[in-house]
RNA sequence: GGGCGAGUAGCUCAGUGGUAGGAGCAUCCCGUUCACAUCGGGAAGGUCAUAGGUUCGAAUCCUAUCUCGCCCACCA
């Protein structure tokens, strides 16, 4: 008879939690062990990339549990900011609704309920798969004491100078109307123009060596941003253009008077060396604009067309639409020199892919280095280990080259950053704190000038700077309050995918670092991509998205877990096929015909501690290779070489007991002249299956957990709680 | 421009100094009263990308090259 998953996984699963077996016992002696565990968002139902976590993690937890040690895994949901906002702002789309015309607490209280129906289905679905997480402790990014604590850290911050409100230039998408950090724009080659404009001299200029020159060229790929030139620079090293630096041009079409200056960080080799200075639409602009005093002007609005200050020609204007006007006018002036193909990159908004417009805007940043630099410190002494090892490399890398951190988002959705702004500013010191007032609540007055003409932030955080402090606020806010805190910070591993690494993984190192004093995590693992057999990203226009619930229905759990880690290297991409999920299905079977085999052979009161075996030699070798096989599978799953420890214990059970050391016995037994020629067979068979299904369970638990309550002389309550 | 990873059986991948290189799937042959056909027994299948080098010994370490994939970067 097959066997039917579908009879066992859910019956097992409410049997675990209703006797409280997720819970940690705080009795245990040993090393706590403990995990966060990554908060899905709760936006949408789970995908397989949940599915490899819950494994990967679930397997951790049970190996520990087992191994006798306090054992936390703490789950939890993830309200996702900017991924729902933009998940939310195209359902409502199809209703035929503006997100940006509704009332925004109406679309905040919709949203919210959004996420909570999410969260109740993904819960389910993470049960489905077996996740062993305690969900009495379960939190949320909007739990309001979590919010506290990303206040106070906010606070904090504040006040220790590391962070600051100012004007930069920052990642717009101006479809969403919000800023973006660095790590959400999306660069791609394209293929455009780079057109070189004459830029003619105030007064014609006499070189020394008598040459005369009325104009000098500079080339852009935008020629739309001269609109808001506020200089032409040039490299002071750059011998074509000495004479030039301090000179006045005449910025074409606007007659603006513009000065040439000088600056090293023109590149002299490209272009024409000389180039066109737009503070206010992009960074280098600005840093130099800085540097040499040059003001900034926006002409390019934040909803992507042109403002007041492009001319009265332009004003309200695209900017496809300007960059064709400019250069159709530059050509009638004769100012345009000539254009060339030019192959470069372009940023784009990595959720509706619009063409990211670099923005001067009022935001909020974190001084990065600071924080970079403990964190470089703790991970150059291995006080924090990664799985696979190369990604040290590659984070030491990034945390080597940061860049402050934009943490405002002009959204609705998320925590609204606890600040107002005193209108008034009306003493030297309001002036001196900008008017800016921390505060969650809407203060009396201003403290600094007792102005009442307050106003409220209406930014809300960049969802990554609450889930960077995930580790300690749900430890510290749990059902068990500080006492989480105290016995699992840090926690033992931290386990998510490679591609948000920088994202999350290195901001949980440095805000935790400097909130707590501690690291988050000891270890960090990361496991790689789902993908096809062709080695194609999951996606849904390609169709060949695998629900992980719907295999779960169909397989199981069990052969779903199994075939997500059975041949994947430690970090590497998780190629996934219904064949190689077939397969784990054929061996839950298998170990399902050998249990009842086994089982039927034993009878329902065979004790093994009343048996006095007379080993043969291939009951010694079995049960040495029993032995042995645990210990490597110890080995390998403290290593997370959870791919060498699946093969072991499958190779093992399957083509070592049942093919082998069953059929050995079970000849011996339907051989015996009397029934105590049966104890013998009988205890190996018992003790082999008693220590596989131990081995087996991180892997599979349902089934395990289900064979285990058959067997006699069990000698726990229950397999999730044996001792390893 | 900088960096990382990979190239091993038809396919997907393990193995990363030591007998004669493994697994799953697929293929071929044989086998169903006797736990399981979602099965059992057996077979076939590899110059470990290429070229040099280190070594008593290399798929494994080093160098270069090629091919694929990925990440980072302010090329105006």
């Amino acid at each position: 008879m097959p066997y039917d998953h579908s009879n066992v996984e859910g019956r097992i699963y409410e049997f675990w939690e209703k006797n409280g077996y997720f819970k940690p016992d705080f009795s245990k002696k040993g090393k706590p062990f403990s995990i966060i565990m990554p908060p899905p968002n709760a936006n949408a139902p789970l995908h397989i990339g949940h599915a490899v976590f819950i494994t990967i993690e679930d397997i951790l937890i049970r190996f520990f549990r087992m191994q006798k040690r306090p054992v936390l895994w703490l789950p939890g949901f993830d309200h996702a900011g900017f991924e729902t906002w933009y998940v939310f702002q195209k359902k409502i789309e199809k209703e035929g609704r503006d997100i940006f015309q509704e009332n925004p607490q109406k679309i905040y209280d919709e949203i919210f309920k959004f996420t909570q129906k999410n969260r109740d289905i993904s819960r389910e679905q993470l049960k489905k798969v077996g996740a062993s997480a305690d969900w009495s402790r379960e939190k949320f990014t909007l739990d309001k004491d979590i919010i506290e604590i990303v206040y106070q850290t906010f606070e904090k911050f504040y006040r220790d100078g590391l962070i600051y409100r100012g004007k930069r230039i920052i990642n717009w998408c101006p479809y969403h109307k919000t800023s973006l950090s660095d790590l959400e724009v999306v660069y791609k080659e394209e293929e455009g123009w780079l057109w070189y404009i004459k830029y003619p001299f105030k007064q014609t200029i006499k070189t020394k060596n008598g040459q005369k020159i009325d104009h000098i060229t500079v080339a852009t790929t935008r020629p739309e941003t001269m609109l808001g030139d506020r200089a032409v620079a040039v490299n002071p090293k750059d011998k074509r253009y000495k004479d030039f630096i301090g000179q006045k041009v005449i910025l074409p079409i606007l007659d603006r008077e513009i000065p040439v200056i000088g600056d090293e960080a023109v590149d002299i080799n490209f272009g024409t060396g000389a180039v066109k200075i737009t503070p206010a639409h992009d960074p280098l602009d600005f840093e130099i604009a800085q540097r040499n005093n040059l003001g900034a002007i926006q002409v390019i609005g934040f909803d992507g067309k042109m403002t007041k200050e492009a001319g009265s020609d332009f004003e309200g204007l695209a900017v496809k639409e300007v960059r064709r006007e400019i250069i159709l006018k530059l050509k009638q002036l004769g100012l345009l020199e000539k254009k060339e193909i030019y192959k470069h990159s372009i940023g784009h908004c990595y959720k509706c892919n619009s063409i990211i417009q670099p923005q001067l805007s009022d935001q909020w940043f974190i001084k990065m280095e600071p924080l970079a630099k403990k964190a470089i410190e703790v991970i150059k002494k291995n006080k924090i280990k990664f799985y696979p090892a190369y990604q040290k490399n590659i984070l030491l890398n990034w945390l080597s080259n940061i860049k402050d951190w934009n943490i405002s988002r002009q959204i609705i959705w998320g925590i609204r950053i606890p600040v107002w702004y005193c209108q008034k500013q009306g003493s030297a010191l309001c002036r001196k704190k900008n008017g800016i007032i921390i505060s969650n609540k809407k203060p009396k007055e201003c403290p600094y000038c007792k102005s009442k003409d307050l106003i409220a932030e209406t930014d809300v955080f960049d969802t990554w700077f609450s889930s960077a402090q995930w580790p300690f606020a749900t430890l510290m806010t749990s059902s068990q309050g500080g006492a989480d805190f105290k016995k699992f910070y840090p926690t033992s591993v931290m386990e998510t995918a490679y591609d948000i690494l920088f994202f999350w993984v290195a901001r949980m190192i440095m805000v935790d670092i400097y909130i707590t004093g501690e690291i988050p995590f000891f270890d960090v693992y990361l496991h790689g991509l789902v993908r096809d057999k062709d080695r194609q990203k999951m996606s849904k226009s390609k169709g060949n998205v695998i629900d992980p619930l719907g295999v779960v229905d169909q397989y199981g759990a069990d052969a779903l877990r199994m075939a997500l880690v059975f041949g994947t290297g430690v970090g590497r991409d998780i190629i996934i096929s219904e064949e190689k999920i077939k397969s784990q299905r054929n061996f839950t079977n298998k170990i399902f015909n050998a249990g009842n085999f086994v089982l039927m052979n034993l009878g329902d009161n065979f004790d093994p501690k009343k048996i006095n075996p007379k080993l043969t030699k291939e009951d010694k070798l079995i049960l040495d290779k029993t032995k042995k096989v645990k210990a490597e599978l110890k080995k390998d799953i403290k290593n997370y070489k959870f791919h060498e420890a699946a093969q072991k214990i499958y190779q093992f059970f399957w083509h070592q007991f049942c093919d082998k050391t069953i059929e050995d016995c079970k000849k011996r037994i339907y051989r015996a002249q009397n029934e105590n020629e049966k104890d013998t067979p009988r205890f190996v068979l018992w003790t082999v299956l008693y220590e596989s299904l131990k081995m087996l369970h991180p892997f599979m638990p349902f089934i395990t957990e289900d064979i285990y309550q058959k067997l006699p002389s069990k000698p726990k309550d229950a397999l999730i709680i044996e001792e390893w």
